[in-house]
Order: C-alpha cells, then structure tokens, then sequence
DNA sequence: CTTTTATGAATGAAGG
DNA sequence: CCTTCATTCATAAAAG
C-alpha cells in the first residue's frame, strides 16, 4: 500500500519483497502463475483512489488555508518557520546543517516538468527564472540548478549508453526517448530470479492520473 | 507560496494506458484472459516518487495548518478520514519492491582481489573486463561493478580516516564532523534553517504524522 | 517478527 | 560536457 512507500521515503523499515502472482486471485484453472510486476484493474482503481485522495486533500487543505489566513502576512515565508525543529533552536549550530541541497519534492517535479520540455539547453537567462520559480518552494540557488540540470542530463545520457549500446552505425527510432528517459533508476542490472515483463510506456507523473486510468474500465 | 501546486498539475505529461493481456491466448475455462496493466521498474519509480510527492505536499499543509489554526486537531483529524480508504487492503502490499544486485561469494572474491591490485581507477574498459568475468559466476552488469569500486574505495577511505586520526587530538568534543570542519566550500546556497520545505529532513520524518494520516488499514 | 548493520545504488557538487 | 568524489538513501542480510 501507499504505506509502505512513504516508509521508504522515510527511514529503514524493514519490508519484504513481494510479486503480485497474476491470475492467483480469480481462477483456479492450470495457469501456472507467472511472477511479474502487474496491476490488476482492481489494483489500478485502487491506486487512482489513492492519487485522487492526496489530491483532494491537497485541494482541501489549500482552500482551508486560504480561508484561514486572512492575513497576507501569514503566507509565503512566513510558513518556513513552522519548520522549527528542536534541532536548529537546540544547538543552532552546524547539526541539522545539511550541506547539499535536496531538491523538494515539489522543485523535482517541476525541474524533471521543464527537462522533458526538451530545451535541453538551460540558458543562463532561464537558469535565472527557473531559480527563481523554484525558490518558492524551498531553499535553491542558480547554482543548484545549473548542476542539476548538468547531472540529469549526463546520466540520462549514460543510461541510454546501457540500453541501447548495439547500434553503431544505423540510426533508431531516436524519436519517443524524450518522454521516455525520465526515469530515474532501475538499470540494466537483472534480479536474481525474474525479470519483470516489458511494456511501452506508462506515464503516472501527471496528478491527473484519475481522469486518464479509470477510462480503462 | 507552497501550494503552487498547480503547477504540477499543469504538466501535462503523455499518458497512456497499457493493458497487457496475459494468458489471453488459451484458457478459456470460463475466463477468458484477464487483463492487467503491467508496469516496469521505472514506471513504478516514477509513481513512487509521484505519490512521495503527494505525501510531502500534504504533510505540510497538514503541518502549515496545525500551526496557522489554534485547533491543530481540527486539520489533522479531518484529514485522516480522507484517508480512511476501504480499498487499501485488496492491493494489501507493495506492489514491487526495487531489487539490487547482490554479489555472489566468487564475484566479491575476485572483486576483491582486484581491488587489492592497487589500481584505484578502474577505467572503462577495465570495468567492462571485469563484468565480463564476473559474470560467468552469476548475474552483473557494468554499472554493478562500477558501483561496487565506487563504494569500495570511498569506504575503505572513511574506515582510514577513523583509524589514522590518532594524532593530535586534544579537544575531541565535537568528533565525527571532521569532513565538516573543512567545508569551506562556497556556500552558494543557504544551509537551511527554518525555511527547509523539505519533509524528508525535518519533524515529518517521525512515522506519527504519518499514521495519523494514514489511518487506512 | 523487529531492529540493526552492511552495502548497492542515487545524486549533488567539484574538477578537468 | 564528462568523470570523479562525497554523502545519503534504501534494502538485503544479520542479529536479537
């Protein structure tokens, strides 16, 4: 469940490893179950669920928030202090003292939205407006940014390198990558046991996933 | 302000569905094939990240209220009834957990032994040998052996440098910092205090907001 | 089963 | 741009 993900985001817990076993749920007949990493309609309308609650809550929580704060004071930077830790006030030191930028979720969204726009060329001039967008939600500097962009390209640049190390000399289909690159992980590296089956793509980036996945239905 | 999270939702990304059809070919006892959606490893890291996205946005707004509001239950006990959804327990559990290489008894043993040869840089090619070899003793890639040198080297370093420092010390109060103390770097960026937005460093680290927001199950 | 540790992998930043 | 390093994250394995 979504549980388990955050867990991951958060800290070490511990977690097994799990393959759904197709058709184990709702036929009986000789099919020998295959291990692979699927999602059953049901598992699909489930997830759509889940986005569609975070969103709404989301949704929820701007509205009352806008109406809470009648005061324009209350916004924007003010909201950085609600992040006051016992840490910083504790020693206010070097501590909580991170010393590389991380990006927010929110800055990774829009940073990966603007990478796939294809201007693969970040300008010094858009370097700026990125920053500056960017800095409302967190910590950045133009720095940051020029690196980010340096890194997401050079290693998105050397994971094509992996998949598609064969052709030298005829020209593929160099059309579709850009949407397709944007994945962050996962390597050519096979499990031990099994190896999940191949589809085309499958885009879930957009929150408006709800609209698009239950019209499979 | 933070909420700027419309934006997200303006990127529209090039969704599609795909229904794989398992099984469709046979198994005609009274179901005739189901269909299911299948995913790779990056479309689930993506969604991963999509839905940690959501998570982090809604922590601080579940956060920003608490603050804002003298009735910090008020937003948080509402907010976790939107969590309450009956659904969750049919997908029950992660739905795939990421898997990593790990090295067989003979690869790290020749792994080792190479690294022991001195050379600190193993250069593309070499890399390539090497996998070459390993993998005659089971399932590797490049970027595994790349990896396992990076790892190699940069903690064997680390495990010198605890031992090694032994002279010299007069005033250990504050151990463990000693990368820190020369971090002279140009600090381009502001080493975050109160204005982090990021939930991964901060008081939504502990798992309490998160049951609380997650009152599923 | 839960907690801890070891380590593969991801990534921001520096160097060239 | 590309490579390398340092640090952090996530998880398989080990310990309790």
């Amino acid at each position: 469940m979504i549980m388990d993900w955050e867990n991951q985001q958060k800290q070490q817990q511990n977690q097994q490893q799990h393959e759904e076993l197709i058709n184990g749920n709702n036929n009986s007949s000789g099919n020998n179950g295959i291990f692979v990493k699927v999602m059953t309609d049901e598992q699909m309308e489930i997830l759509r669920k889940q986005i569609a609650a975070y969103a709404a809550i989301c949704e929820q929580l701007v509205e009352m928030h806008k109406s809470l704060t009648s005061h324009p004071d209350l916004s924007g930077a003010r909201l950085g202090n609600l992040y006051c830790d016992p840490f910083v006030t504790s020693v206010g030191h070097k501590i909580t003292g991170r010393q590389r930028w991380t990006p927010t979720p929110v800055q990774l969204q829009i940073l990966e939205r603007i990478f796939d726009q294809g201007n693969g060329t970040p300008s010094k001039q858009k370097i700026k407006e990125i920053t500056s967008e960017l800095s409302q939600h967190g910590q950045i500097s133009e720095t940051n940014v020029y690196n980010w962009f340096q890194n997401r390209r050079a290693r998105s640049k050397r994971k094509q390198q992996v998949t598609a190390p064969n052709n030298a000399e005829s020209e593929m289909e160099t059309e579709v990558e850009s949407s397709n690159e944007k994945k962050t992980k996962s390597e050519d590296f096979q499990p031990q046991h099994n190896q999940a089956t191949r589809a085309e793509d499958l885009c879930f980036q957009n929150p408006e996933i709800s609209s698009g996945m239950h019209s499979v239905d």
